[in-house]
DNA sequence: TTATTTTACTTTGTATACAAAATACTTGCA
DNA sequence: TGCAAGTATTTTGTATACAAAGTAAAATAA
């Protein structure tokens, strides 16, 4: 161990920090035209996959913490994107349905994946196969806290 | 394009996101024996290597936010691990310096990248050579904002 | 059945991230 | 010289991220 590993260029985490930012910062306008944030988008890709989840199955996909998801489930519901219930079964349970305007958000949320990876010139399929398996391969490497 | 192409699944972007949560819920406890957090430590980290750069350099090393910067050097300076001055030549740039406590944090710092890489398994250092240089590849692919 | 533990979710307080507007200086050009 | 344009930093307002404490309901143990 020396003075090498702090500099910054040699940290992955660094890149990660900068990578995550840089592409949700790409997101923004195009997620803006249809009024969502980044984490929002990500609740309702979830329910547009599985509808009726409830708050601990979206944090599971999600990976957004339980705190914050919270607020992003109250915009939601204040954009009339979804509807909130408790389960019948478990009253400790908050399902999350999406409501007819929610569901027609899909539509022109399709789009989106497209533009940005229109936008990323000089990066092959194949590379971004490899960067996948690789990206999911160092997280299951770092144990969860 | 077909819906498949809104599945969280598939989405590398949402891996990066995860990733980088991931990284910095690591880093935290680890950080919070030398009370700091993730993106003062960066702050640090440019320091550490450069002592006096001003806070428009700090942000193209860091890449942290200009707005977030203003915030991040106030903490700093109020744990008296930094000073800042304005520069003589051009009044607007702000000159940042180590005070010997910002100095001496290094040693203890340098524990940390270690720590973490520990508790890293499974993981080889082919792999993370492949990882980071995959990374910055996609990262010059995605043109700035 | 009552007490204990666990689970699901919310609240609180601190720390960013970021766009956009504002401020303070500098430069460059007429 | 004088002012327009550009640069460096701060401020403002909204939206997370997260730990930790709090609440309520369900499951389990005694």
């Amino acid at each position: 161990m020396n003075f090498d590993d702090l500099k910054l260029k040699k940290q992955l985490c660094h890149k990660f920090y900068v990578l995550s930012n840089k592409i949700t910062r790409r997101y923004r306008p195009l997620l803006k035209e249809i009024d969502l944030t980044y984490p929002q988008y990500l609740v309702l890709m979830s329910l547009w996959e599985n509808d009726g989840l409830n708050a601990c199955e979206l944090i599971s996909h999600t990976k957004i913490d339980g705190g914050s998801l919270t607020l992003i489930l109250d915009k939601l519901r204040a954009k009339e994107l979804i509807i909130c219930k408790s389960s019948p079964e478990d009253k400790r349970k908050k399902i999350i349905n999406l409501t007819d305007k929610g569901q027609a958000l899909k539509e022109k949320a399709l789009e989106i994946p497209q533009k940005l990876s229109c936008s990323i010139e000089g990066f092959s399929e194949d590379e971004f196969e490899q960067l996948s398996k690789l990206v999911d391969k160092f997280n299951d490497s770092m144990p969860n806290p």
